[in-house]
DNA sequence: CGATATTAGTTACATTTGAAACCATTTTCA
DNA sequence: TGAAAATGGTTTCAAATGTAACTAATATCG
């Protein structure tokens, strides 16, 4: 019998949405951003000059999402976009002014929301927790 | 700076969608299940009679997307809808003779994934990671 | 009792998402 | 070389999803 409230992979679906949605607020109705605008960014900023590839490996997200917000955030002016001489099908992105002053105003309040989350685990107890994590995400890698 | 390959709530995110994911592969192809679907048979599974909106409070999930799977899932003949008497306007839900037997079809193919997964860990650590994930989604719930 | 608020469930509309097809360029390798 | 395959990125179309408004039935409380 399957008790869909134990069982781990609905467990965990739940509480990632639960805190995604959570810091999802503190950039959402103040910057207008979707979580995925939000990953590009992050991952520009932590990588200048990646391209939307890139990015979508770095995100395990879908090359059609990245393209797509990208795309907005080349219009609302956040991202900016050069060509990648080596190769004239990719091209490198790079936070604007605007975009890293985002960048820079919503990853503190990331990282709050974070350490308030493992704050509430023992610090051995988080090491145990992050390291299971990591190998739970490697077993289901190689799952996959 | 903000690493998002480390960051918890990216982390968690990616590793919810590859098991997910993982899991669905069981019964997406096989019986044309979206995840929703699948949801709403595991909860009438494990408990007949309920209603949609405890359908919706069990699953976590939206009472519009309960909803819309319970009538795809009508519409197939997987489902079962019969009046509850003390309440008019709620009806109780039943797995069909169908729904069930693609539920016992489908459980232990997805106890079996998570079994693999957590074999992965000692007893002592799987006991623990389980604990700090509880502890965890009351955090996240409190912080919501 | 009866007006008002609440609840179960559905519908409608706009937005998001995913799969597949699609260019343009680059790589491979006979 | 040059034909075929692979890659970066975009577009298109259908399906999934969220929000708000809605109907019908029940609960609340003056």
């Amino acid at each position: 019998m399957l008790d869909l409230e134990q069982f781990l992979p609905y467990r965990l679906s739940v509480l990632s949405n639960r805190i995604s949605n959570g810091i999802a607020r503190t950039y959402e109705k103040r910057f207008g951003l979707s979580v995925t605008e939000w990953r590009v960014i992050a991952i520009v900023g932590r990588y200048p000059g990646v391209t939307a590839t890139e990015v979508a490996e770095r995100a395990a997200m879908d090359k059609v999402a990245v393209s797509r917000a990208v795309s907005r955030l080349l219009d609302s002016g956040l991202l900016e976009r050069h060509d990648k001489h080596a190769d004239r099908r990719a091209k490198r992105l790079y936070l604007s002014a605007e975009g890293g002053a985002i960048h820079d105003a919503i990853v503190p309040a990331a990282l709050a929301y974070e350490h308030d989350l493992l704050e509430t685990l023992e610090p051995e107890e988080r090491r145990r927790f992050l390291d299971s994590l990591e190998r739970l995400a490697e077993a289901a890698e190689r799952h996959a």
